[in-house]
DNA sequence: CATATATTCTATCGATTAATGGATTAATGA
DNA sequence: TCATTAATCCATTAATCGATAGAATATATG
């Protein structure tokens, strides 16, 4: 069997394929984008602030490796994930990322200016708090996100509008806020102008991705 | 807030270090043995039909990137994964090109001469009938690999030694062997060798890493 | 202390990849 | 049909990566 070797390593190779995708930031940014619903490329290159040639060049090679998928829609393109289990996988890299390397830890505790955890950390006791209306869950994602995929009990104001819509939210109550995940800023951003205004504000770490995965 | 863009850009290029780790073949291949338990250097370099020299730079890749842990044992160096975590995302990797890749589906289906599902698959009735003694369950590792963690009622006989060990096995009730996992081939080789000899023997693609990922 | 063994470090070459700009295709709408 | 919009393809450049060979280190053993 001298051509063992040569399928095992054709094997290898074709996962390394998969892995190839997860090693670029900007694909990883682009995924997670996608994490919340079919966008365009060109909503895509908005959102991760890159050239639409580039988004479409990397969005090529998540579709070469078969992770999204294409529809077209009048003039323009969605891409979505192809598969739950591409979204999963995202999840699971960036919380092996947080565990092991102190670098992305430090780099997280700028952006988290207060700890997590003055909050209902687990989902069960938040869901229940949010149920009987003692937090209000609040979405800063755009609302088209918020329309694809929101966390149950959540309200939607998106960041852009929230200065406009500070009223809709008590001040009595705490407010959770979350956005896409652990690296989109928006929910950060959210917090901060809440807690300027004398809301009693918390940020939400995860986002649908994270809370979507069976632990 | 014009620095938020570097800040992001920080985070994503972090994740991307799990994901480089991931994105060529050796690397991989290392990893799914580094699953079997703690390896020497050149033991490592042997399994994988690797110089030591390129061994040793893999394993620095992934030593900066935290997935591996080193102890000096004697004259060797052992190394092991850092976590279960890593273990996992092999699993998940592997698992998700094999949906999505078409390529990768062809070349396992050279390997399988025969299909997987003609013994119990799932997990719960192979252990019951193992347990009952109504087939066989082979581990066919290295003994070192066997004894470091190995599937409940399996019985060790390394694929070295088979040959000669064949009296060991009955021939009135089915052999169903693994190895390492999917993409090892010394289960595939024992099976070969088992029908050949008159035993009614199967493959059992799942390795231990993919066994331990609770589902 | 000298030698053998195991592993790592450094330098180098060819191959691959990310990013950019220019040309091209595909569908829409006047 | 022609112009417009959305996206892709193609060619080029700089940076990075995989692999190999030679030198260096660190530990064990005589």
């Amino acid at each position: 069997m001298k051509d063992a070797r040569q399928i095992k390593d054709m094997l290898y190779e074709q996962l390394a394929r998969i892995g190839k995708v997860f090693s670029s930031p900007r694909r990883l940014e682009l995924i997670e984008l996608l994490c919340q619903g079919a966008k365009t490329v060109e909503t895509l290159a908005n959102e991760a602030s890159i050239s639409v040639k580039l988004t479409s060049a990397h969005l090529r090679e998540l579709r070469v490796a078969r992770l999204v998928e294409t529809e077209r829609r009048g003039k323009n393109i969605y891409y979505r994930l192809a598969d739950k289990a591409v979204a999963d996988l995202w999840v699971n890299i960036h919380t092996l990322a947080e565990e092991r390397l102190v670098e992305l830890q430090m780099a997280l505790h700028k952006i988290a200016t207060l700890p997590n955890d003055l909050v209902p950390s687990d989902r069960e006791s938040l869901i229940k708090a949010a149920r009987k209306g003692e937090v209000v869950v609040l979405d800063v994602r755009p609302s088209e996100e918020y329309l694809t995929a929101h966390l149950p009990f959540a309200r939607s104001i998106p960041l852009e509008e929230l200065r406009q819509r500070l009223d809709e939210l008590p001040k009595d109550r705490s407010i959770v806020a979350y956005c896409r995940g652990p690296y989109c800023l928006m929910a950060a951003d959210a917090v901060a102008m809440l807690k300027d205004k004398g809301y009693s504000a918390y940020h939400l770490r995860d986002g649908i991705a994270e809370w979507a995965v069976t632990k």
